[in-house]
DNA sequence: GAAACGTGGGT
DNA sequence: TACCCAAGTTT
């Protein structure tokens, strides 16, 4: 496009990377699955395991749980071996649980080729769960291979760089084929994160600190003025809000957990019971028995606003009840709840101590 | 291409 | 408070 060709004869792509892979060598974040100073690679295993978690997730958020599974699985072959439910109980409050039930897929699958991840981009782009950007980064940074590594912080800076403004996610394209301008055919993936670490750290999408920034140089959003306005990104829709009802029903200490479905919200996880809500509409398969009000349950996802309304059983024994576990509540944190259910039972529990 | 799919932190 | 954002993938 036009903005890329005047950027191309602003500065020379190939300046870029030299001054990238210099600035990362002194400033890269010290993250518990990079390599260390003087390591060769880093594990693929665990190469992989973190850029699952890491996908539309904070570094910090991941941490912990990136801790715990390399703490319980230290191997492919470990995980691929572990039960479903714990797998999934261990992901709980990370989100997008998908991923998770992906991890196990992808685990599996690899334990059934002997415990080794294909070491190329294209091998790895077949698993269950790596897309372009994960199976790009993994073959870069756990085998060494020059991929272009493209993830929204890569965006962000690309888009600033060549001053490309056209609108996310059309722009993606553009943004695409300069980054394969700028990434170098060594250490491709100390770039790539070294590109995630400018992004996350001076690059950053509120107020960039362009005087610290090794690439301020060559530059065309900075010297357009304003580089915090790339990249233009379309116009966000607005959020429904639905309402539903969540069901606490206990007897003798233990409350009555269900197994969501295998795909689609919180698929695979564990559950208090409910009346069906969806982003697609409010609760309508009400459970028969006596209830009493709890209170109020409110979550907020990525594509609707929930509201909860907490039923407590008044005659437990009375209830005709969906199939599930009974989970003793002394232990209820240890459940794997997805949060909004997690929020339900630290309301019943908060109820009685107060 | 658009929609579905979680959560916690920053401003 | 409300909105934006984060190492995206799947359908």
């Amino acid at each position: 496009m036009q903005a890329r060709e005047e950027a191309a004869k602003s500065f020379d792509p190939e300046a870029i990377a030299p001054l990238l892979l210099a600035w990362y060598d002194t400033n890269a974040r010290r993250l518990p699955w990079r390599r260390l100073p003087g390591e060769e690679r880093q594990d693929p295993y665990r190469v992989w395991l973190s850029e699952v978690m890491l996908q539309q997730t904070t570094v910090a958020a991941v941490g912990p749980y990136y801790s715990k599974f390399t703490e319980v699985w230290p191997t492919v072959g470990d995980l691929a071996a572990a039960d479903d439910a714990d797998v999934m109980a261990a992901w709980a409050g990370l989100g997008y649980y998908a991923r998770a039930r992906n991890l196990l897929a992808c685990a599996r699958a690899v334990a059934a080729r002997g415990g080794n991840f294909p070491d190329t981009e294209a091998g790895l782009r077949e698993l269950p769960g790596l897309g372009e950007y994960t199976a790009a980064a993994v073959a870069a940074i756990a085998f060494g291979r020059r991929a272009v590594v493209v993830d929204a912080n890569v965006e962000r800076v690309v888009a600033r760089l060549f001053a490309i403004d056209e609108p996310l996610p059309a722009g993606k394209a553009a943004i695409r084929f300069a980054a394969g301008q700028v990434t170098p055919e060594e250490r491709a993936g100390d770039f790539a994160q070294g590109m995630m670490d400018l992004g996350a750290t001076i690059c950053t999408a509120r107020s960039p600190r362009c005087m610290l920034c090794p690439l301020r140089e060559g530059c065309r959003g900075y010297a357009q003025g304003s580089p915090e306005r790339l990249p233009v990104k379309a116009a966000k829709k607005a959020k429904p809000v639905r309402t539903g009802r969540v069901y606490w029903v206990e007897r003798d200490g233990k409350v009555l957990l269900v197994r969501r479905p295998g795909r689609g919200m919180l698929g695979g996880m564990r559950a208090l019971p409910d009346d069906g809500w969806s982003a697609k509409g409010d609760g309508a398969d009400a459970l028969a028995g006596d209830w009493r009000a709890g209170g109020i349950v409110r979550h907020g996802f990525t594509h609707f606003d929930l509201e909860l309304q907490l039923m407590l059983s008044v005659q437990p024994q009375a209830v005709s009840l969906p199939q599930g576990e009974w989970w003793p509540v002394e232990t209820i944190e240890a459940a794997g709840l997805p949060t909004v259910f997690a929020k339900a039972a630290r309301l019943v529990v908060a109820g009685r101590t107060d």
